[in-house]
DNA sequence: TAAACGTGGAG
DNA sequence: TCTCCAAGTTT
């Protein structure tokens, strides 16, 4: 059974926070493409579902800052959700070249196309309903309830793990403090602006509570803050170590024709950089095999491409070739260098163009 | 539960 | 150079 008198002074305290939020978010609120200001919802406009959508997809474990341009471009080229749907794979992964975590892209389309096909074009206003959506997990589903809808959802991302586990000074490492921390920031969620609340802490996360160095003296919840009056805020929350990046090899292939066409592939829609474009290769390990897609007289480039991914390093050699007209790849196809983009491929694959392309006859 | 899955910026 | 980290999800 619960203590019914600290319950209440709880309760008293996370009324306290959430006004106390709310108030700094009303005068500190930063301008975003996908906000709509306290002002104009006052006036009775209301945010678009599908902008917040794709906005929380694109800021999944990526800053503010590189979400922006994709963001407009998305959004002018596709205004809506039907217009998404309607898109080709390959221009939804050309666009969202560069950005990474390419299974968001896939989800996106596939998550577009399900809110077209079974739920009339227009997205689940629930906590409960978004999560059935590809590519909506516990924190999108949440933020979009509680943005777009209203919906008093407990949204928990990397910067409310850290403000709560600095409210409330919690010294287990995640991930196995997750549980705890969901359930302090529950307590703290007020039935009133959720989607604003959701947005304050946040906002508080990145600009005040930040990971290094947090600005404690200028933080609205000072007075709050166990860790804080502790001396450990910096120190929290503490994290698990994380094992080391091993390095794996490859051989990437480019082959350009005299008439300018270049060798590419889409890559399998599962995996590392899944269902975008790339130059053809060898596998990535410790000891890659050798596969050049067709026989021509490839030469080792005069350098190697490092790349690091989240789990590994890469070193990658690059072989050139300029084949004949007549040559029939085993992999890829030859794509006019008209239609080439340098800017549709994934960095990695950018990286290996940009290096092999002063080197080509 | 843990591993896979990108990239660019900060310190 | 190198580690950490950013509005996580899927398998």
């Amino acid at each position: 059974m619960r203590d019914g008198m600290r319950d209440g002074a709880a309760e008293l305290g996370a009324a306290a926070a959430a006004a106390l939020l709310l108030a700094w978010y009303d005068r500190h609120a930063r301008v975003m493409p996908w906000r709509t200001s306290p002002a104009d919802r006052a006036a009775g406009e209301r945010p678009d579902p599908y902008r917040v959508w794709l906005s929380e997809v694109m800021l999944q474990q990526t800053t503010v800052a590189a979400v922006r341009a994709y963001f407009r471009r998305f959004t002018e080229r596709w205004p809506t959700v039907a217009d998404l749907a309607a898109a080709a794979d390959a221009d939804v992964m050309a666009e969202w070249a560069g950005l990474g975590y390419y299974a968001r892209a896939r989800n996106l389309l596939k998550c577009a196309r399900a809110v077209v096909a079974d739920h009339s074009g227009e997205f689940p206003d629930t906590e409960v309903g978004l999560r059935t959506l590809p590519g909506i997990g516990p924190y999108t589903a949440a933020a979009v309830a509680a943005i777009a809808f209203d919906e008093p959802a407990v949204v928990v991302d990397g910067n409310v793990e850290r403000v709560v586990s600095r409210l409330h000074a919690v010294e287990t490492p995640l991930p196995a403090s997750k549980p705890a921390l969901v359930a302090l920031a529950a307590g703290l969620t007020p039935q009133q602006r959720p989607g604003d609340f959701a947005q304050a802490m946040m906002d508080l996360g990145a600009t005040i509570c930040t990971p290094r160095k947090p600005a404690c003296g200028i933080c609205p919840l000072w007075s709050l803050c166990a860790a804080r009056a502790a001396g450990i805020a910096a120190d929290l929350p503490r994290k698990s170590p994380k094992p080391a990046k091993p390095t794996r090899r490859g051989i990437a292939y480019v082959a350009v024709r005299a008439d300018g066409a270049v060798l590419l592939e889409t890559r399998p829609a599962k995996g590392l950089l899944g269902g975008m474009l790339g130059f053809v290769g060898s596998d990535w390990s410790e000891d890659p095999v050798p596969a050049p897609p067709l026989d021509a007289g490839w030469s080792p480039a005069p350098f190697a491409v490092r790349h690091t991914f989240t789990h590994f390093h890469l070193e990658l050699t690059v072989h050139l070739a300029t084949p004949p007209q007549t040559a029939a790849p085993t992999r890829g196809s030859f794509t006019p260098r008209d239609a080439f983009r340098p800017g549709d491929l994934p960095t990695l694959m950018l990286k290996v163009w940009q290096a092999a392309e002063p080197h080509l006859p």
